[in-house]
DNA sequence: TAATCAACTTAGAATGATTCTAAAGAGTTT
DNA sequence: AAACTCTTTAGAATCATTCTAAGTTGATTA
């Protein structure tokens, strides 16, 4: 555990969104300014075959990193872009029965609109906008 | 509906596979030799746009696109990358359920190990190899 | 303490998927 | 045919990520 894994660590841990790479550079580097792009993106591979973050893959351009590695649903607002996470009971076991088969690992991404934005655009609806 | 257009629709819906962008533009090509990969990208954002297929993002390093937009699982293999479909029953309700609210669509990857990869793990395995 | 060694970090180049750009083509409507 | 819009084309540009080669670090051993 060098102290550019533990200042990676760190930004991720330290708040409950799901950074980019990029971000995570940005915000190591305000920490530990010598920091390099290519240190991030090892150290990233590395906590996450060690289990420590997870990668989610798909939202956007770049990939993003939670920092749980335990497998949960996203829903993301397909038009504000926020993230939140939430749970199956008893998904796991759901899911091995239909895949008829142990797994390794799941993602399980759903877009919506979420509430804010759903009023929203009522209000803009109703007002002829 | 141009030429260009029906012809990578055809290419997408001609097997089950789950391509690439750049294997559409190479079945592509043989069927319409002077197709240009920009206009393999442009018509899989339009036909995604129009439901008819349907993006997969985060499998590897591209993305691939499956002949039908209506929401299924994927389970991938992590060995040998395969990709199939398959279906959990009740699930859209067991979702809506989940997250308190509709939702425009869902992902759902399942990782895991093919029963072809498990069977030769375990002969390498008892071979000592 | 000096030598050795493996693992890690660094800067920048390289890669590869995707998007952008500007010009040309096709088809439609007036 | 003129005007117009949408599409296609080739290749340049972009951007996230990976690779490379050289330099650090820290631990271990002699």
């Amino acid at each position: 555990m060098t102290k550019q894994r533990a200042v990676i660590l760190e930004v991720i841990r330290s708040d409950m969104c799901h950074h980019t790479a990029d971000e995570i550079f940005t915000l190591a580097k305000e920490k530990l300014p010598g920091i390099s792009r290519a240190t991030v993106y090892n150290n990233l591979k590395t906590l996450e075959s060690a289990k420590l973050i997870r990668r989610i893959t798909g939202d956007a351009l770049s990939d993003r990193y939670d920092n749980s590695y335990i497998p949960h649903g996203h829903m993301i607002c397909e038009e504000c872009g926020k993230v939140k996470d939430f749970n199956l009971s008893n998904f796991d076991k759901q899911l091995s029965d239909a895949i008829g088969s142990d797994f390794n690992s799941y993602e399980l991404k759903v877009r919506y609109t979420c509430g804010k934005c759903k009023a929203h655009n009522k209000s803009t609806q109703a007002a002829g906008v």
